[in-house]
Formats: C-alpha cells, structure tokens, sequence
DNA sequence: GACATAAACGAACGATCGTGCTATTCCTGT
DNA sequence: ACAGGAATAGCACGATCGTTCGTTTATGTC
C-alpha cells in the first residue's frame, strides 16, 4: 500500500520537472511511463486521465510551493522582513526546478485551454495572489507600509518582478538576474513605505 | 506567385492565432492544414520542416511587432510620452491576439527547448530588451530620466510591467488590469524622473 | 496455504504527429 | 498556345498520443 504511494510521489516528483521545463501540457503519459520504468498502462493506472494527472500534478506543486515559500515565510516577523523572505523563498524553489516555477509556465500554458485543468490553476493563481495581497496588509498593520498603500496593486507590482525575474532567468539566463530583482525589489518596498527613494533626493534631471 | 505568397501569409496569421493561444509547439501541421483547408503535404511544402515554420511565424510576429509597437513609439518624441506610447502600443497589440503576446507564451514554451527555434527567438528577446534599454537611454538625452538612471534596470522592470500585465490579462482576465498597470507605470516614470513619488499624498485603495 | 486486494504488465485501438515521395493541377511568361 | 515551374493533393511511413481491456504478479489477511 505504501509502495504504490511512494511510486506515484516518485512519479509525480518526475513530472513535476517535465512540467517545469516543457508545460504542463508535454506532461505525456509514454514519457513518464519510460522514466519510471514501467508500462503505460501500469503508470496510466495510479492516475485515471491525463487531466487528472495533470490536476494532481498541480496540487502537488501547489504542497510543495506552500512548505517551501509561504508557510516559512509567514514564520518570519511581518512586513518588510516577510516580504524580503518570501521573495528569497520563491527564488530558491523557483530556481530549484529545472525549468523554474511550475505555476508560470502552466499559467502561459492554460490560460486558452478550458478545462478542470485551466479552473485548477486559476484557483490557485488566485490564492497565491491574494497571499501576496495578505502579506501587504500585515506590512500596513506591521507599520512597515504606509497606511493607504494599495495592497492588490502591490500584489500586482511584486507578482510582475517574480515573473520578469523569471523570464530573465529561465530564458536570457542573464547574469545580473539577481541583482537586477533585488534593486527593483527595494524600490518597490520603499515606494510602499513612503520614504522616497535617495536619489530622488539628487538634483534630478539633466541632460 | 503572388497567390503562393498570399496563401502563406494566411497560413501565417493562422498559426499566430494557435501559438498565441495554445503556444509555438502546439501549431501542428495537421490543425493548420485543416484551417486552410488543404492538405497536410500541401501546406508542408510551404515550410520544409516545423521547425522552419515556427521560425517563420517568429520572423512574421517580429515583423508585425516591430511595425505596430516599436516604429509608431520612435515617431513619438523620446522621453516619457515614447514610453507611453510604447507601452499603449504593446497594450493593444497584445490583446489583439486571443492569447496576448506571441512571444511571451513562446518564451515559456521554448525555454528548455534547444534548437534553432529556441536562438531565434532569444535574439528577438534580447533585441527587445535592447529597444527598451534605448529608448530609455533617449529618455535620459531628453531630459525627462536623470542622468544616473539605469537603463538596463528600466527595462527589465518596464518588461516585467508588461510580463504581469499579460499574465493578468490572459489568464486571471481581472478587469482592472489595465488600471493597475498604468498605475505602476507611472509610479516606475516617477522613479526614473527622480520625482518624490506622491505616496504620502495621495490616497489609496487600502487593502 | 487460501484468498482478497492492489499494482503492474502487454497488447491493441483509433487518432494524430512530422515527414517523405509521386502525381497532378494551376498559374505565368513567352 | 504551349512549356515550365510553382502549388497542391494523395498516400504511406514510423512514432507517439491517451485510453481500454484482460491478465499476471505482488502484497497482505485470515
């Protein structure tokens, strides 16, 4: 009994990469089956479609996003020092997969192809944009954000770093990711705190 | 010969529509074909491999892009009304596509993808990134950036604008997108203005 | 050891994939 | 009008797709 589930962890821990470099979509039952070193039929039989695959495959990416990058962050104090954890943590679970996220190249994947599938991911697009959102409101109540900041709007801006860093990343493999992230990201935290930023301070524009 | 060329430009729009939905590796020969409602082999000879047809519908894109995007925001003064404009032209070709911008879904689907197709479509990124960088170089020479900003950084956080913005679009399609874009958009301006952002000033949506 | 249950297999299905090859039809230049 | 080339069709190939079915092999219980 433990057996089969420690196979369908394996599997899934398999498809997980695939989906993460190829999409979800290229998540094929034949590929999966040869990785595992079984039949298709025999892989095909733990899950009972391909969009069922496809689904638990979601929902376990969705256990692991959750214990590595919110739950964690969420022990750190909010505000500033939350955000900054939570940022650092999806960093290093995005670049822990070969392909980064699961989530942003699922998103591309799906976003025209209805489906339980297509529901599933928006569910949990929407929950993890509202973490962000949530995280913003305990900065306000944290005092590390001014009290009118726009939460949804910060949500929006941070969410929009996440995946201009990951295309840089994934794509361009640009060197100065990194940096390029960090800067934008301190930006971004001070322009939610109020305090402008110092070289707005400088005399400014010129030639 | 002009009905051959014709044939394939709309065999082209076609396969724009598909990659912009379901991705670059997913316009199929077969589903082209039946579009245009010929044969398999006919429409093959066209192109002589898919992977020479996905650079074709890469180039064709490259080539809409740059006439609808790019050229009419260098018409515009530079400075801050070029990048406005850049932006609202990015805006609507993007959503004239039923699944937004052609290259962001293909930056997902080919970036573990090794081949010619992946190459092409870097140089086009990166040629982009650089039309971004420039005309933030030309917003600094027009006095509207200070001189110390970094134009490399504008655009990466310029790109990652339009990167969530696509996201929001396509996928989540939350109605006020448009406005939370424009929003960041200007807050970004602001920043590379080296004016105070207003923050303590205006009020905001609380969240 | 008998029996129930779970897990994996092998083979086949119809469909579609990309890609050749060989005709045939259509258009154009002369 | 006729030649020549371009455009398209027809057919087949091996491969792979998701899925079904019946069977075999483990596993665990009494």
């Amino acid at each position: 009994m433990t057996k089969g589930i420690d196979r369908k962890l394996s599997i899934l821990e398999n498809g997980l990469d695939i989906a993460s470099r190829l999409g979800l979509e290229a998540v094929t039952i034949g590929s999966l089956a040869k990785a595992a070193n079984m039949s298709k039929s025999g892989l095909f039989a733990h899950f009972q479609s391909k969009e069922n695959l496809q689904i638990e495959l979601l929902k376990y990416a969705g256990e692991i996003f959750s214990r590595d990058v919110v739950v964690p962050a969420l022990a750190v104090p909010a505000g500033i020092p939350r955000i900054r954890a939570l940022v650092e943590n999806w960093n290093r679970y995005s670049g822990a997969m070969t392909g980064g996220c699961i989530f942003v190249t699922a998103s591309t994947d799906f976003k025209d192809r209805p489906g339980k599938v297509k529901d599933f991911l928006l569910q949990q697009q929407n929950a993890w944009i509202d973490s962000l959102r949530r995280i913003a409101r305990s900065a306000i109540e944290a005092g590390d954000f001014r009290k009118d900041a726009d939460c949804y709007q910060f949500a929006f801006e941070l969410y929009s770093l996440l995946l201009g860093f990951h295309l840089y990343y994934t794509l361009l493999d640009s060197s100065d990711t990194q940096k390029r992230q960090q800067a934008a990201l301190e930006k971004l935290l001070r322009a939610y705190q109020g305090i402008p930023a110092p070289a707005d301070i400088s005399p400014g524009a010129g030639g």
